[in-house]
DNA sequence: TGATCTTCGTAACAAGCGTTACGGTAACAT
DNA sequence: ATGTTACCGTAACGCTTGTTACGAAGATCA
């Protein structure tokens, strides 16, 4: 990288460094010579763009976040229905591609390091709160006639599955093929009688 | 620890300490000075058991397989029905005490670290598919009736859903108690057609 | 064109890591 | 009681890490 190309390229380039390390190195691997490395810098610049380690890891951390939040509020905005809005969510949150499956690692690696990291602990329950209201809210709208004891369940039920199948998935994908995660899902939508098909439960 | 006290009580002891410093500061945190000082002895000790720190890594991975498979065993011999002994077992799976909650945050951490370890992926997906074969027969066996098919999609729906949940509860216990875990695996099972109640699906 | 300032590479430091080698001490056999 | 053996604590080595300090090179403006 030459000297003062354009802050914000250089920016996403070191983003994306980070986040590279991040996904197929694991977290204890993410030093700031390998982000360097990754980057094509040295540590002179990383360490002029961040003041120190940590702050590489809230920023991939905050990368993460926006990048599902993107995507998620993207997908609810383009269903058809609040079944179909449910559907989409739940399914961007597995393992369906190269994308997905590398934030699950991600994701598995961040879980893993807030045991230690009292800052990242809360970080993560804040944004999986978050999630869980967002899936509550899908869910609600999805079945309208639902007390809110059974949203709460279900959408519990739901985001459980698809961030176990995540894991599963990004660790196993030849175990676990998309078309096996997807019929998955539908399988426990149908069962939970939020298939897209009836338009509401019990209904033909 | 004094000298030569017993052997089987010293490696007792020494599993134990690694098993604490995985579980409470994390997999990066597992240094062989950190094992020794929990276990209230040197580094030297620790080394004369351990040829180096990959051996204390697989020591716990085994032991996490050992005593996972011992309870889950044991609570699959002792159910009364087919049905009792698949939720059993799936209940031990989520984060319904400090035990589980425990071995949930060091599965986690090795979910995490088998991003850069070829051997630790190895073994994950060996036990993963061992656990999934399982809970198939357990199904297969609360459910005669279904197809394969079925089979397989409900239970990669239930073991995702115990394995995302048990995340979800080690990290954050004060949003998800235990007894929101077992509703939503009573309703998920119930949704599926698995519940103990009906002795068959449909049946009333 | 030359001064100045920002930007970033280079090099070094202390700290912590895994690992090894060595010496002392407890236990055991005779 | 004494020699032998196995056990384990001590100390050091080389390596990697995060972090800091310094200097050079390009951009900016007069």
């Amino acid at each position: 990288m030459s000297r003062t190309a354009d802050r914000p390229a250089q920016g996403e380039a070191l983003s994306r460094a980070v986040w590279d390390v991040l996904a197929d190195q694991g977290l204890d691997r993410l030093t700031v010579r390998a982000v360097a490395a990754a980057a094509g810098c040295t540590t002179g610049l990383v360490m002029h763009r961040f003041p120190n380690r940590r702050a590489l890891l809230v920023h991939a951390r905050e990368l993460l976040h926006e990048t599902t939040r993107g995507r998620v509020e993207a997908l609810e905005a383009g269903a058809a229905s609040p079944r179909e809005a449910l559907r989409a969510v739940l399914r961007q949150g597995m393992a369906i591609d190269a994308a997905t499956a590398r934030e699950s690692v991600v994701w598995t690696g961040f879980l893993a390091a807030a045991v230690a990291d009292e800052e990242l602990l809360a970080t993560h329950r804040q944004n999986n709160r978050a999630w869980r209201e967002r899936v509550e809210r899908l869910v609600a709208a999805a079945a309208p006639e639902w007390p809110g004891g059974r949203v709460a369940s279900v959408t519990l039920g739901l985001i459980a599955m698809t961030e176990g199948m995540a894991a599963f998935g990004a660790a196993d994908p030849v175990a676990y093929p998309v078309a096996d995660q997807e019929r998955m899902l539908d399988d426990a939508l149908a069962a939970y009688g939020l298939d897209a098909g009836t338009g509401r439960r019990g209904a033909p």
